[in-house]
DNA sequence: TTGATATTCAATCAGACGGTTGACTAAGAG
DNA sequence: CTCTTAGTCAACCGTCTGATTGAATATCAA
């Protein structure tokens, strides 16, 4: 029984953990990567990969616990989708540290002005 | 003997693993947090925690082969010094993803210009 | 109904992980 | 030299992980 002092530290948080843990994993960031724009199903996830079939689907098990994907089960097949909502977190606590890259500074405003921002509307986010 | 068909996937990074895995652990984050700004030793490092100091070398010695710390021993004691530059990629890697943070786009913004940035370089390419 | 397909469950296994304690090396302090 | 301090090394332990194979569960097709 460790005594948890939830809260006491913001970086403390078990879905950080989660998170991060299923980022460690080369499949399961190959995985997020296929679903980034389009829904697949375990099978067609599991194709590229030389595993077994329940092998990624415990990586989508895993995916799924961090909140990183969402099964939505149709009949025989669950088509998993992104949701990369909780990345967000983490990518706030690494972005933490883009200080001390001043140096690729420029290609960190890269991927905020390439990445999919067709046009940057000069106010007011286009909310969905 | 698996094939790694290396370097075909930019996403097979075992450096990538590697700093995802050590950012997991709320230890290592709390560990990372306070090098950011000063150098520490071990001792130091070790102190706010109830864990043995054994398990935080552990841990630091995590976050070295992460690349993530630096450790310059002089005499008896160990600076650890934090080096940011492995998590990087890492931070390319998640941001990739942030056309789905839109709505959280603002906050997003808000740390590039928040983060403790004092004083930008006085010669400073920040002509957008 | 029969059979193939999609996915998960269950049991198993080797290896990594996070923690412990104890011993060790090496450097300062007295 | 002796004692203490800083840090790591080594062995151990329980749990988690990534993978396997085999069985189970549903669903769709014939």
């Amino acid at each position: 029984m460790v005594d948890r002092q939830r809260g006491a530290d913001a970086d403390n948080d078990e879905a950080l953990d989660r998170v991060f843990a299923a980022l460690s994993d080369p499949v399961r960031r190959r995985l997020l990567s296929r679903l980034d724009g389009e829904a697949l199903l375990v099978k067609e996830l599991a194709a590229p990969f030389n595993i077994s079939v329940q092998a990624v689907s415990k990586h989508i098990q895993v995916l799924v616990k961090a909140g990183l994907v969402r099964q939505e089960r149709s009949g025989r097949v669950s088509r998993c989708r992104l949701d990369a909502g909780p990345m967000y977190e983490a990518a706030l606590w690494v972005n933490r540290y883009s200080k001390y890259w001043q140096d690729q500074f420029d290609t960190l405003a890269l991927w905020l002005g390439a990445a999919e921002r067709p046009k940057r509307k000069r106010n007011s986010r286009r909310q969905s």
